[in-house]
Parts: structure tokens; sequence; C-alpha cells
DNA sequence: ATGGCCTTGGTACAAGGA
């Protein structure tokens, strides 16, 4: 089973990225985040011409989050049950046996600000609600765009970032705890290429000179870590006209 | 050497992203 998390910055640009990245690489499953379209809005006829089934959760402008898979989505929730949030961040589905939960973590914006605090408040929700998930579904993947760094071999350059967002102790901590569930970075488990990132600032020509950081994942329950066959990052479409400024990240499963 | 963007809403430019 292939298994993706692709952050599209816009469904309503990226839709001929997305469509295009479908049919040439053929996912069973792929979480989008970053849609920015309100319900009535989803492109959901393009996707199923596609040989997609959609599930979809968003709002006006910003966030909105996606599930779209070959064979339908099973017992789908959208957002975190018990914490109230405005914000469309979190869709989950049962595709072929394997509980799928796509996050759209937040950004945080700058330490300290309240923001960050959102931030920190949500991952506490979001891991209290992948242990709940976890206790009855052992076939369990967590993807999506974390917004969290792991470690500073995910940096291009840890220096320049010490006292930003992303890359906090803070912040890595929560990953820590994600993996203290029993959750594993699918990419770690391999071999990679040094400096393979997920993100690049449309800025300062952060692609071309691969100034980037890892922050989008695939993490694997203990149950699904030993069917991981390969994780890779595809940068094939950070290359096209008018890329996201993310890639997808793509498992083996 | 430094900084260099993109999207949305709405129609100028601010806010947010990372």
């Amino acid at each position: 089973m292939k298994l993706a998390t692709w952050n599209v910055n816009s469904l309503a640009v990226r839709l001929p990225h997305l469509l295009e990245w479908l049919a040439a690489t053929q996912p069973d499953a792929v979480c989008l985040q970053e849609t920015k379209l309100t319900d009535d809005k989803f492109p959901h006829a393009e996707i199923e011409a596609a040989g997609y089934r959609a599930e979809w959760f968003g709002q006006k402008t910003y966030n909105g989050v996606a599930l779209l898979s070959k064979t339908v989505a099973a017992d789908v929730v959208k957002n975190i049950p018990g914490f109230d949030d405005e914000q469309a961040r979190v869709i989950t589905g049962t595709v072929n046996g394997i509980r799928l939960i796509g996050a759209y973590v937040v950004n945080g914006q700058a330490l300290g600000t309240d923001k960050f605090a959102y931030k920190m408040r949500w991952l506490d929700a979001l891991r209290a609600f992948v242990a709940s998930e976890l206790a009855v579904h052992s076939r369990l993947a967590l993807l999506g765009d974390f917004n969290i760094a792991p470690e500073d071999r995910d940096v291009h350059d840890p220096a320049a970032w010490v006292g930003q967002v992303l890359v906090s102790p803070e912040e890595r901590a929560h990953f820590v705890q994600l993996q203290a569930l029993g959750l594993h970075d699918a990419f770690r488990l391999f071999e990679q290429p040094p400096k393979t990132y997920s993100w690049w600032d449309y800025r300062m020509l952060g692609f071309q000179k691969n100034k980037g950081l890892r922050i989008d994942h695939i993490m694997v329950s203990d149950a699904l870590k030993p069917q991981v066959t390969a994780c890779v990052i595809d940068r094939a479409m950070r290359k096209k006209e008018k890329p996201s400024d993310h890639a997808p990240v793509i498992a083996e499963i």
C-alpha cells in the first residue's frame, strides 16, 4: 500500500498539480493539508474522476484537510473529538484496515505568542486523540504537516533557526511524546540522503539552494513498522510551475 | 553582500504561512 501526505497550499491553485501527481504516483491513500476551501468548494468531482474517493473538511481562507483513497474510507472523524477548535486541521479514516490520522499541525508563528500557546495546547489534544485511537486501532499512521523539524539534521542551518518556531525544544518534545506512544518516523526507518527536506521557503531561492526543513512526516505504529518498506520525499512536484512550498512524503507499507 | 514569496479576500494591502 502506498500512503502519502502533502500540504498543497491551496487546492484551488494546486488541483492540476494534485491530479497530475495522483496519476503519476497512484497512492492508495493521501492526506492533504491547507486546502483553503470551504466544503462546498471542494473539487470532489475532479478527484473522483481521477479514481479517488474523498473525504474533506475545510473552512474559508485557512487550513482545511482531506483524505483521498482508492477504496472508501470508513469511520471518518473530523478534527479532534472533545477539543473545541474553530480551525479545520484533522481528518481521520480507516483505509484498507489502517487507521489514518491526517493532521495539519498549528504553525505557532513565534515563540511566546498566543498562537504558539495554541500550538502547544493543540498538540496535547492531538496526542490524547492519537492515544485513544491507538488503543483500538493497532495498525495506525499519523501523517501530515507537523510544523516540527524533529532534529537538527532536519534543518538546513540549525544555528540560523535557533529561537524560531518549528525547531524549538518545546515543539520537539511534542514529537518525542508522539514517539513515546509507539509511533515511528517512517522516514528514519531507512538510510536517507543527508539534507533531505520537505518544505522550502518561497523566498530567498529556498528550493534552489536547498534551504529547507523536514516538517512533513508519516509516523507509523509499532504494528505497522515492520511492514514499511520505503519512505521518500518526492521533490519533483516542488520543481513544477507554481508549486506548493511543500513536497509530498510517500511511504510503502 | 543582501535579499529576493505566495495565497486570500477583495480591489489596497494586511495577515498568515514556515
